[in-house]
DNA sequence: TATTGTTATACTCTATAACTATA
DNA sequence: TATAGTTATAGAGTATAACAATA
């Protein structure tokens, strides 16, 4: 019941986890690792970021807005892959809350020009406290140099 | 409008996407990257097995279940990081579609055994065919020995 | 007419509670 | 009583369509 396929002798790989199933095909799946790594530094992040009210997705807006003040609902939404009725009602909710700040563009009014408050440049100060032990958290299992080598590789496999 | 900081002059990375905003903070951070490559592999997924009705998914659970015949349900879900209620949906719509069936196993009547039909076993070898051309245009701005740097990376992060 | 932002809404994915049957 | 599987259902995340204001 639940055969379990021997390793082959040249897997030299680490503790085989909980039950031991064959996850070999899986483990050779780019993919598939990534939607498990990604779900791991998730669930640390509301774990970590929980007592602050900050989500990935409100994280990053926070980040994205105080480094580009003015930057419109539009650019926001494709830098982060949301779409934009989606993106809308975030900032509606950050908005009241008083987080952010809606301007009107004077030389085209059709636009939005987005700003943090002093109160959303406090909290994303404080965000960004928690990030870097919590991104050592995360990525324990690598030494130093390999953890540089991750994030090189994740940014030279997308678009910027 | 939408300032855009000067990179620093150690910057060398890549072209700046579609809008020239700020985004170093973020390509600094492990989690976003991660979610951003895992999106890209995702879409990349349902564009290249769309013809064969597989999603991310169900690639898995077939996977799973062709390297581990008679796997039970909670193994499945546990590794496939799914709660066990969401994967019994996705099992009886695979088994009455007639992809898996299920036997009750004799030792214990509460467990269930996992298996593909020969018609499940058909459609995960037909998936398995696309696997490799997928992946090899996913992982395209990688080098090959980078492309493997980065597939032990994700392993070593993870627990099996 | 085209574009930016917005609302409303549907759909998929994920999470929780409660039930059945076996042990 | 505890466990494996299942059902029902609620919630979060993601998608499309349509509209208002401005260009």
């Amino acid at each position: 019941m639940m055969s379990s396929k021997a390793r082959g002798p040249g897997a030299k790989s680490a503790q085989p986890s909980e039950t031991s199933l064959d996850l070999r095909a899986l483990q050779r799946t780019p993919g598939f690792m990534l939607r498990l790594a990604q779900l791991k530094f998730f669930e640390g992040f509301y774990e970590e970021f929980a007592a602050l009210g900050l989500t990935p997705a409100t994280y990053a807006i926070f980040a994205i807005i105080r480094d580009n003040p003015g930057v419109p609902p539009s650019s926001l939404a494709s830098v982060l892959r949301l779409r934009l009725p989606n993106l809308i009602k975030i900032l509606n909710e950050l908005q009241s809350s008083g987080f952010i700040k809606r301007n009107r563009s004077k030389a085209d009014r059709r636009a939005v020009e987005l700003m943090l408050t002093p109160k959303g440049a406090k909290l994303i100060q404080d965000g960004a406290r928690l990030t870097e032990p919590y991104n050592r958290k995360m990525l324990a299992p690598l030494s130093e140099s390999e953890q540089r080598m991750l994030l090189e590789l994740l940014n030279r496999m997308l678009p910027f």
